[in-house]
DNA sequence: CGGGGCTACTTAAGCGCTTCAGTCCAGTCA
DNA sequence: TGACTGGACTGAAGCGCTTAAGTAGCCCCG
């Protein structure tokens, strides 16, 4: 139970002022070389920190970030994307000595509401907003505020600007800065895959309509599709609410049609797993009758018998990413754009030339 | 951009004196129920949230907690299990308005850093810690930082004191808090569906041989085994990292030995779900040649086909309690043990009768 | 009618840090 | 020699809150 030294025990210990000391610690001008040492070394021997709440109540910041998850408990859990999100959050955070605060919440309200709390608290300096969706009210929010954001997964290239932000285009730096994947080259990619094995009846499972990502990766199928010349009778998307079971039920309806897809592609792992599982029981064989692809990989796609074919992302470095884009932000930086990689479409045993005769 | 209203604005437009304010506000004696609610009403209309580092600074507590976990960044983030604890310990968190620090990290020894650090910089009021192993280092650590603290799935009973906790059993209230998981029972309780089906060989593809759940796993399931006449030739562990890649490697060799298991039970969902499919891989059908049981369920164990027989437990409902013991231990109430529900075992598709003749 | 004991407040100090305005002491230059 | 600089450092105020100690007004009682 020991005692937290303090910036008046250095002082003490130095002979010289708190002040100095705070100086000194700090890197700012006005104290010597010598004494600066002199300050580090007795600071180092006595363990200090800086006091959290001290800093940031004297102007400072607080030296946190937030973090906020807004979904329903039962859809929690299984993504692998959220916690290797965060997990490169961390590695760029933790370096630059920035905690994480982090809220698991029903919806978006509830998220404002935390925002807003979190804010008259002075609790954050920044916060990284995941999930952006289509007429989001967080962004303009958090620009009241005066909260400096990061929105993570904005759909990026090429079609334009964000979705989220709002309606000055063009002008200058963004009210929130953005790091933005590219779910319509994607999209095209996971389209050109399937198209060059001949698939041409596809059933894109999407994940949540009101999220801005789906959207978009929709579009993208529909234009892909469309340049092909194929219509919305063959290759089309449904939603659902990313769970196994809304997945699977979504899988079993599709497959019950008269002329069902040969090719689905999945907007998470899970639901991916699930319709495999849904084949497997209608006794569909995967990839011979029906070609499968999952959006973002882990182990689970790994795990399945076939192995899944898969849109591969970094996305730990997608959170890396977000962290810097923020904490750049906090320094001082304009708001920006970061565009995050391409995603790589990582060919497994799930994906295989269409059957024979399908083309009607 | 707005400015965040103070005490003292509530002050200025009360009519009374800061502390009075503060009084009021923090439901102290000292103010009559007049002038109480006047202060209450301007402060619900001026939006007033306590600034926390304000509240932090003054002595009281910080108004957080921490979690970390202590993960490689590959083991990350499958499991169900983190989350919903989280979202668990989050509904209890928010209801009495305390933030949650979140940290990933490499290894424990990380993690005891990320406590030394929070404790100097004051960030944290006590922390979760997960994961209990064996000779733990950071109770004591924490013991000695005099950081309150709850340990989150120390094995339980029926076997007597819990591994981390040192050597001052029995006397009065332990070092730290925990909340405990019966482990030993709801092996018990496979071993008994498992040997009731018949099973006589069967393998345990256990976690982290480090973790202290793990171990009491083993040993319940060896003293199981020994109370039914069966040896370590018959009933036995074998330890992995958790990972799907060494829970289907542990799989692949077992099911290669010459007097193969007829059941496996895995300690995680991740691992079920490998293992089953590698023993679709052999074309080993389940569950008539082999019976598969996973620890912890998780939407993964209903997406598999066959659906996999599952330990369940109310993974939120034990991060709710984990939580309401800390708030309880911050608010000064002596340390203690909470027990959490026993595991219920799930009998799904991946369990059947043994094969006929397997009793060599 | 003065003092004891309430309740309902106010004053002021202090938490640990940052920071602005000085102070002090060379050193420089006319 | 004295005015002026600028570097090195100190003093003190202040961030927004809590809290111990103090004060004012009231009622009750001997």
């Amino acid at each position: 139970m020991a005692r937290r030294p303090t910036i008046k025990d250095i002082a003490r210990r130095a002979g010289v002022s708190e002040s100095a000391v705070s100086f000194a610690l700090n890197d700012r001008p006005g104290v010597s070389r010598d004494t600066r040492a002199r300050i580090r070394r007795v600071a180092e021997e006595l363990g200090w920190q800086a006091n959290s709440a001290a800093r940031a109540l004297s102007g400072e910041r607080s030296g946190a970030v937030g973090l906020v998850l807004a979904r329903p408990a039962q859809t929690l859990g299984v993504e692998s994307f959220f916690l290797q999100l965060v997990s490169g959050v961390q590695e760029v955070l933790s370096a630059a000595r920035t905690a994480l605060l982090f809220q698991v919440v029903e919806d978006v309200d509830a998220e404002c509401a935390v925002y807003r709390r979190w804010w008259a608290e002075r609790r954050v300096d920044g916060v990284l907003v995941v999930d952006p969706r289509t007429g989001d009210p967080r962004p303009a929010l958090l620009a009241e505020l005066g909260l400096p954001a990061v929105t993570i997964g904005e759909p990026g290239p090429p079609d334009g600007p964000p979705v989220a932000s709002g309606p000055q285009a063009g002008t200058g730096a963004p009210p929130v800065s953005s790091v933005r994947a590219d779910d319509a080259g994607a999209m095209a990619q996971v389209v050109e895959h399937l198209h060059g094995l001949g698939h041409r009846r596809i059933v894109h499972i999407a994940g949540l309509p009101g999220l801005a990502h789906t959207v978009r990766r929709m579009e993208s199928l529909r234009a892909e599709a469309e340049r092909r010349g194929l219509g919305p009778d063959h290759v089309r998307s449904v939603v659902t609410d990313y769970s196994d079971a809304e997945g699977a039920a979504a899988t079993r309806r599709v497959l019950a049609e008269p002329q069902p897809p040969t090719a689905l592609v999945y907007d998470n792992d899970v639901m991916a797993v699930a319709g495999s599982a849904v084949a497997a029981e209608l006794g569909i064989p995967v990839p011979h009758r029906l070609s499968i692809v999952a959006w973002d990989d882990s182990a689970l796609c790994r795990v399945t018998h076939p192995r899944l074919t898969a849109l591969v992302r970094d996305t730990a470095g997608f959170g890396r990413l977000a962290a810097e884009e923020l904490l750049s932000v906090l320094a001082g930086a304009p708001t920006g754009v970061r565009e995050s990689e391409r995603p790589r479409l990582e060919p497994r045993e799930s994906t295989a030339p269409a059957p024979a005769h399908t083309d009607s």
